[in-house]
DNA sequence: CAGCTATAG
DNA sequence: ATTTCTATAGCTG
């Protein structure tokens, strides 16, 4: 069995899932805060819910989601932390994505607490012809071989899956001190199905010609992920009722009460098929913050509440790094009828200059911009709520989003560009790799990967117009709302730059001329600008982790001999050996560092990546105009311009050769859209410089 | 695009 | 039944 066939996507088992799910997340890091929780029932507190909580509350049968009062009765000694702040919980599920990230650059986030990793390109890269490879974990059904009743070769890949599996597991509880559980299969419906059949801190591989009678043996509708109540309960009126009645249904009476898309994409579900890829994470789209509350009806308290959740947001906002251009608020009214889920949202545009950046990366507020921003908040409130009227709130919310593109790196095209207009967004030497979470130096990073997402085009709407430099934003807030972005200009911009490129090379090579708002750019584009460079070959840059000294996993307490998980007779005989009841510092060091799989060197990294960093410096008259790009502009362009325009076209053909035989995922697909961008792509800085046909 | 709903954890 | 605090995608006007 060779690569290139199990690779493409015709191939039903081709790709090599994982499903990481951790075990009871958030009770989970406030035991690495207070390791005295561990040996206590603890649950999670959010107001009057226990979110969730330990295994030791679950013996007294609490539950997620079960209310304080009813988890009282049950367990009078149990212990509550309130959960209602979620930053902690966001920083840890952040470095788990960055571990998990390390080995595959596919890692899709469901919630906090779960991600799916492809990884079928590490697996093909571990592949070794002629060696067995053992199977970590469970598998499922038990007493089932993995080599039954398929030969693509799928039951070797789910073994090697499985061995990665384990691999991030157990750097997951070295680096972190979490523990999860893992499901193996070769979709992501699959590996979230398989991933719960053992708990917790298990994994388990599918048979996979098992999926049919798996999704049976399931037969839940609503752990289809997908169904939700409102599906589950249409498709219940229409008299299906579980997964087999679904397999069963009649597909033309299925498309007519869900439409064909959600229709055939169901049926398919109900038999295990799911052709969903694993979508790349990148940064948040919106940042938000809610609080249930207990009714507010006077306004002042209502704005006393949106400014404790602002000044929290700001802070998340700096840290991201990015400047929002929107601002949302999310209101539930207390209405009587018992809508549960009825909000309200109003937003509005704000401006950029609202928020100015420092030199590292982060973003802080501009003078006076806390007031102008409840000024807004406010206004926004006042379009739901009637203030003549008496009210009833009982939520309040605040969100920010259409994040504008900061660039790390200051080579980029945007960057340069930007920096000699009088905006405030300096800081173009900066490098600031925008980390946050993980320290790690080692860490895998394309530093395209916050960046691939598909997003809609978000034009950085700015009016900073230099020749008319009084108008003041306090317009604006005053306003709230700001202008609707014009009309792209960019096409006259070219124009005029290709009249005057001959003789006024000051024009262009000056682009403090330019302003912002002709640049159409929107977080697609610049993560072209970004993607370039560290991408060159997917396959043989990825590290195997790294047999990890274990240096100083801060605050992690683990034992590795000490009692075992609460007699389970595992077959799991490759699980963690850790004991969540281990008394945290008493450890000697030395004992208490669990055993790192062996790892050779064979597979590690020998093919050194091309740097595409590397500047080309010295004379440019050697270096050819890129192929379609008006020479006469191209010359007139600063060099760092050109350099990176070069750079840009010289990997993208370098891409070019290198995607041949690539697969069809959509990570991958950076690099084609890099390849395609002569074609299809609008928007991007790259293609402004090219030639008007 | 703004606002709402559905979904998931 | 329904709860909390998020985040994303898709539908509609």
């Amino acid at each position: 069995m060779d690569f290139e066939s199990f690779t493409s996507q015709k191939e039903p088992h081709a790709r090599t899932i994982i499903h990481f799910d951790m075990d009871c997340f958030y009770a989970q890091v406030e035991e690495l805060r207070d390791v005295s929780l561990r040996t206590k029932p603890l649950g999670i507190q959010q107001k009057q819910i226990v979110v969730t909580c330990n295994y030791v509350a679950r013996q007294y049968g609490v539950t997620k989601l079960m209310l304080i009062s009813e988890a009282k009765k049950l367990c009078p000694n149990i212990v509550l932390v309130n959960g209602e702040d979620l930053t902690n919980y966001r920083q840890m599920s952040n470095k788990i994505f960055e571990i998990v990230h390390k080995y595959t650059p596919l890692v899709e986030k469901m919630g906090f607490d779960e991600d799916f990793a492809d990884v079928t390109e590490l697996v093909a890269t571990r592949w070794k012809d002629n060696i067995d490879v053992e199977v970590e974990g469970y598998i499922h059904p038990v007493d089932h071989e993995l080599t039954e009743h398929c030969d693509c070769g799928c039951d070797k890949r789910l073994a090697i899956g499985s061995q990665i599996a384990k691999e991030i597991r157990q750097e997951l509880f070295v680096t972190l001190g979490i523990t999860c559980c893992a499901g193996i299969s070769y979709n992501k419906l699959l590996a979230k199905l398989v991933g719960s059949i053992n708990k917790p801190n298990k994994q388990t591989v599918l048979i996979s010609n098992y999926a049919e009678e798996f999704m049976r043996e399931i037969n839940n509708l609503h752990s289809i992920t997908g169904i939700g109540q409102k599906t589950e309960a249409l498709l219940l009126e229409n008299g299906i009722a579980n997964v087999t009645e679904l397999q069963n249904s009649d597909i033309d009476m299925l498309k007519k009460k869900l439409g064909f898309e959600t229709a055939t994409k169901l049926k398919e579900l109900s038999f295990g098929r799911d052709i969903g890829p694993v979508r790349p994470t990148g940064k948040p789209k919106t940042i938000g913050l809610e609080d249930a509350c207990r009714p507010i009806s006077v306004k002042k308290d209502v704005e006393e509440k949106f400014r404790m959740l602002l000044m929290r947001l700001i802070e998340q906002v700096s840290e991201d790094g990015r400047i929002p251009i929107a601002i949302k608020v999310v209101l539930r009214k207390f209405d009587s009828a018992k809508k549960t889920s009825h909000r309200e949202t109003k937003q509005a545009n704000i401006l950029p200059s609202l928020f100015k950046s420092n030199s590292n990366g982060q973003i802080t507020l501009a003078e006076g911009a806390l007031g102008k921003l409840l000024k807004i908040i406010m206004r926004l409130f006042e379009r739901v709520v009637d203030l003549e009227k008496p009210f009833n709130i009982t939520l309040i919310g605040l969100a920010f989003s259409k994040f504008q593109q900061r660039k790390t790196g200051s080579s980029s095209i945007a960057n340069y560009l930007i920096k000699k207009t009088d905006l405030e967004v300096q800081s173009v030497t900066s490098i600031t790799s925008d980390e946050g979470f993980l320290s790690s130096p080692q860490t895998f990073r394309p530093s395209d990967q916050f960046y691939r997402r598909r997003t809609t085009a978000s034009p950085i709407p700015m009016n900073v117009d230099l020749e008319a430099p009084s108008s003041d934003i306090s317009d604006f807030s005053e306003n709230e709302v700001e202008p609707s972005p014009k009309k792209s200009r960019f096409s006259l911009l070219i124009a005029k730059r290709r009249c005057l490129s001959s003789n006024d090379v000051n024009d262009i090579a000056s682009p403090s001329k330019l302003r912002v708002c002709d640049l159409r750019l929107n977080s697609r584009d610049s993560e072209k600008d970004i993607s370039m460079s560290p991408i060159s070959s997917p396959s043989t840059s990825f590290p195997v982790p790294p047999p990890s000294k274990c240096s100083s996993p801060q605050n992690i307490n683990y034992s590795p001999t000490s009692s075992v998980n609460g007699g389970d007779e595992s077959r799991d005989i490759g699980d963690m050996v850790c004991d969540p009841i281990a008394a945290p510092k008493s450890q000697e060091p030395n004992t208490s560092i669990p055993q790192q799989p062996s790892q050779t060197n064979e597979d590690s990294l020998t093919t050194t990546a091309v740097s595409t960093q590397t500047t080309i410096s010295g004379n440019l008259a050697n270096i050819p105009c890129p192929s379609g790009v008006d020479q006469s502009v191209f010359n007139e362009l600063p060099l760092d311009v050109q350099n990176e325009l070069i750079n840009t076209w010289r990997s993208s053909m370098a891409a070019k050769a290198n995607n041949l035989n690539t697969n069809t995922t959509a990570a991958t697909s950076n690099i084609s859209t890099n390849t395609s961008m002569a074609g299809g792509q609008k928007n991007t800085l790259y293609r402004y410089f090219l030639r008007n046909k």
